[in-house]
DNA sequence: GGGTCTTGCCAATACGTATTTGCACCCCAT
DNA sequence: ATGGGGTGCAAATACGTATTGGCAAGACCC
């Protein structure tokens, strides 16, 4: 910049009321002309480093995600880099497989970052001490401490046990993690809730935790598979855990939806290119990052707006190949 | 720091000797420790983005990817990530599909960001003045112009060519995407060649191009399917494809490997949950992102050591349920 | 006991930009 | 002509840390 203000003949605080386009800013029309004249010839870009060190702020979010490979997440990551990048924020990527949360966030707020997104991290874990004094917008997490964009994770409960049960389905189960994490919480709570209501009660052993990945759906699967008193209906809380599960009852000679109806959720782009295709509950992730980062710009530039006005994404279902009536058992 | 000086009733370069570690240090070990336990009293924590602007460094490198939903994508951003991370490098990914990647270089730039990791992007597509200047290493890709880190790609095309050939195949097929990349030119020639030493040629239809996706795979293989002379053997450029081919297959009633082998690349966790699981070449993409990191950090750290070393990192076949003998379908 | 060396620290400065303050200068009204 | 108000710019300062140079005080030599 000292190189620009010198090329059109000026200081270099001038200079920076030209390029910085300050509101008040009294400068003559040929003057600033010269100065954005210099700055085209010569290219040039300002340090955002300095630039975050006078103004105080870094212009970059955290974006703290549990595991980037999951399908799900990586949907949120788009929707929330895209409006992040578009608004002209970086987006510092942490992965919880390096290190935990409260590590991670004393990293970002060693860099001055300006706001944090958590995706996937359960609100009771949250360390409180390391979020003070940061901003921060929590994703499908519900919380009255922080502000967050969910889905509506109670309906899609709802929805899958609906779906099973106008199917003919008595003999249900569900599967899904031990996560504390508030969607899987709504969504295992839906679903009972659901059942309860017509009269049917889950046995514990008809209610599987595992890892949230096709693996925990498989070991999850074959739990139930060898408890006894096989289900014929089954809600596993994601779509990994639920295409675990497929796989586990392909492989064990079942045949899908005559034998077993499994229902997922999330609805990944994965559920469709599985045999048969899973029926399952769309929760739109892109969305939700997207939000979730407008959410957390307006946080960041339109001072304490407190008034998050937390709405829920509506959720859908989306029947597909998995899951089939009942009866259909009954009568081959 | 000023208050850790302050504390410690010394003067903030001596609290800055001490806090950095730096190695010809004169500072006495009683000075030190008074220092130390003030930073530790007030909790201290080093302002990053000061230490960026007089050290002239960052400590963060750019991630430059096509698509975060890409599994093998994912694989090697956790690789480079965990690398990164533990190095301490924060990571500020950029995804293609927000702006193009000389766009995404001028962020960087203008963030004095450390070194960039360039990940499936085509060299041929990159722009060589705006990565002036900018420390960069290419990910599973080739170039004599700048340093990478890529997989053996000539040989996974071998190998799904000797495998198809070996099981008896002789109508073959190669689905892949139009890219530049060379990773993926490698794939098909690789193919195409122990082909031809076979003494089998590849008609043009029998050769198609799409999107590296599930969808472009469904449509590259719509296309061989009304193509006439329909292929027994295909090999796709990687899973994705793969897996839209393999869906397509099955909802045209065919059955695998019993009418028509499929042999993937990259052999992504899904690979595994299809059905029938998916015959593929393996490459290490988790390796891939790791070592890449290591080498751009070496760049960074070890001066001009231009000895980039270019190892290939070998590929291997997963021989899964999508190929079998040719002969099967003659008999059947 | 005066000189050279070493040790341990502080003062000064730099990094590149933003912001505040103050000073010329000109225009106009009285 | 003179004072007041506005305009356009530069000087000074700040952000939080790293680095250089130099200055005291002590150790050591003859």
């Amino acid at each position: 910049m000292h190189d620009v203000a010198a090329r059109a003949g000026v200081s270099q605080p001038t200079a920076s009321l030209v390029l910085s386009n300050h509101p008040h800013a009294r400068v003559a029309p040929a003057t600033r002309a010269r100065v954005l004249q210099a700055a085209a010839d010569i290219g040039y870009q300002p340090n955002v480093v300095a630039q975050s060190l006078t103004r105080r702020r870094s212009f970059a979010l955290g974006l703290l995600v549990p595991d980037v490979r999951n399908p799900f997440v990586a949907d949120v990551i788009t929707g929330a880099e895209r409006v992040a990048s578009e608004a002209g924020y970086a987006v510092l990527l942490c992965d919880q497989s390096t290190r935990g949360v409260a590590q991670h966030l004393e990293v970002l707020r060693a860099r001055q970052i300006d706001g944090v997104l958590l995706g996937a991290v359960g609100a009771r874990d949250l360390p409180a001490d390391a979020l003070a004094g940061v901003k921060v917008v929590l994703i499908d997490e519900l919380s009255d401490q922080w502000p967050s964009i969910a889905s509506d994770a109670l309906a899609a409960g709802r929805l899958a046990a609906d779906h099973l049960l106008s199917l003919g389905h008595r003999e249900l189960a569900y599967v899904g993690p031990a996560s504390d994490m508030h969607a899987f919480r709504m969504r295992e709570r839906g679903f009972t809730a659901r059942l309860r209501a017509a009269g049917i009660a889950l046995e514990s052993r008809r209610l599987q935790r595992d890892w949230p990945t096709m693996e925990g759906g498989r070991d999850a699967m074959r739990r139930l598979l060898t408890g006894g008193a096989r289900p014929t209906g089954i809600f596993c809380a994601n779509d990994l855990m639920a295409i675990g599960a497929l796989k586990t009852c392909l492989r064990a000679g079942l045949a899908l939806p005559r034998d077993v109806s499994i229902v997922g959720c999330e609805d990944i782009e994965l559920a469709r290119y599985v045999t048969p295709e899973l029926t399952t509950i769309a929760i739109p992730a892109r969305e939700l990052g997207a939000r979730a980062a407008r959410l957390l710009l307006q946080l960041i530039e339109d001072a304490p707006q407190r008034v998050s006005a937390t709405r829920l994404l509506p959720v859908r279902l989306v029947a597909r190949g998995t899951s089939g009536s009942a009866s259909q058992e009954m009568t081959s």
